[in-house]
DNA sequence: CTCTCGATGTTCT
DNA sequence: GAACATCGAGAGG
């Protein structure tokens, strides 16, 4: 039985909807009785017209239009000319934000997933690899342009709460992909993630201060 | 491990 | 015409 967040939830401050995404479920219905399950493990905040690295520093156009709507629903994108990017728009109507869904830990549907990525599923390698970044996440779970405007409330297509992430076990970087947006906003620390997940978008590591350890920083 | 590069199509200048 | 919230293959250390 589906147990989506209520619109509430979404209807906050990004940077909150972000951080407490972490730890959420996102559940796919595939058909009646079968679903795709995956804990979401990290997450991007893109807040309004002012941020120069959101979509929606151009205004509102076709594309944009979504970000302006109610809080709640999904905004779906094909970028690169081949790649689905998941977002969960956020905050009262009006407002242009979302949260970037940019990594899960697969925990139901992994057969069904890796079909979707192209390869036979082999292994805690290949589950490592189902989800960990925004276009990926989106070939695991089938979603493309037909799922952008839909309701995170379901039938389709939703998100469950799932047991929180203290802060000591998340950590923040800048956000991926955004080198080219002036500064601040190439820098700023708006990517939340599960510090100690292997599902994570993988990479050079970036050091990163857990939010736990940049309180505890004031022992030293 | 790291780095570079091409794929591919929509949106915006 | 350029940029793009990416990925995976291939070359080199």
């Amino acid at each position: 039985m589906p147990r989506p967040l209520p619109r509430s939830f979404y209807a906050r401050d990004t940077l909150t909807v972000a951080r407490e995404l972490l730890g959420c479920v996102l559940v796919r219905r595939v058909r009646a009785g079968a679903e795709l399950r995956g804990r979401i493990v990290e997450a991007e905040a893109y807040v309004g017209e002012e941020d120069k690295a959101c979509h929606a520093r151009a205004g509102r156009t076709p594309r944009t239009d979504p970000l302006y709507g109610p809080p709640g629903f999904a905004y779906v994108y094909l970028t690169y000319g081949m790649h689905h990017m998941l977002n969960a728009v956020t905050e009262p109507a009006g407002r242009p934000a979302a949260v970037l869904i940019r990594a899960a830990e697969p925990l139901d549907g992994l057969e069904r997933m890796a079909r979707g990525r192209g390869f036979p599923l082999d292994g805690a390698a290949a589950s490592r690899s189902l989800a960990s970044g925004p276009a990926k996440l989106c070939q695991a779970f089938g979603l493309d342009l037909r799922q952008n405007r839909s309701d995170l409330r379901g039938p389709d297509l939703w998100i469950e709460a799932g047991e929180s992430i203290p802060d000591s076990r998340v950590a923040a970087s800048p956000r991926i992909g955004c080198q080219t947006a002036p500064a601040p906003w190439d820098l700023i620390p708006w990517r939340f993630f599960e510090a100690d997940s292997p599902f994570v978008t993988p990479g050079r590591a970036i050091a990163r201060k857990t939010l736990g350890s940049q309180r505890a920083r004031h022992r030293e």
